[in-house]
DNA sequence: ATGTGACTCATAGTCCGTG
DNA sequence: TCACGGACTATGAGTCACA
């Protein structure tokens, strides 16, 4: 799949995930074991580097406790 | 990455991309050609028989003219 | 107009480390 | 506590012929 729009879709996903768990003062480590994702995987998401599936997109709002449309709208 | 939750989040997201495609009276050549992917890929999603990744997720947004957070409020 | 199996190739996602 | 790299495996992206 092709790249970029104006903010790629991965860099304002990952702003949004990061901005999420500082909101509720957990660590990566943390978040990545709520989540039952990798903790490195986890810091690619955040930094815009990775390209995140429905699977991972569904745990990681479970662990920020938001529901995936709370999430988007952040997005 | 693992699957399944209790209604598989590729489900029920692809019952959503076919509910708004049919609400614009789209076939599935159609929406494929304004969001940009192949017809059978768009025919996989709506089945649920795939784990689509943020990328392809925004533009099936886009095709569907809803923002992200519209798209999921709906999933 | 759509569903499906089969396929290639790229990348999603894991796990080990380091400063 | 996190960014980043290397190396790996599983699965997503993208296409086709045919039903």
């Amino acid at each position: 799949m092709k790249r970029r729009g104006k903010a790629d879709i991965r860099e304002r996903f990952g702003f949004v995930v990061r901005a999420r768990r500082e909101e509720l003062s957990l660590t990566q480590e943390e978040l990545a074991a709520r989540a039952g994702v990798n903790r490195t995987y986890l810091s690619d998401c955040e930094r815009g580097a990775r390209n995140v599936s429905l699977i991972v997109i569904e745990r990681l709002a479970g662990g920020l406790e938001l529901s995936l449309g709370e999430l988007f709208n952040r997005v």
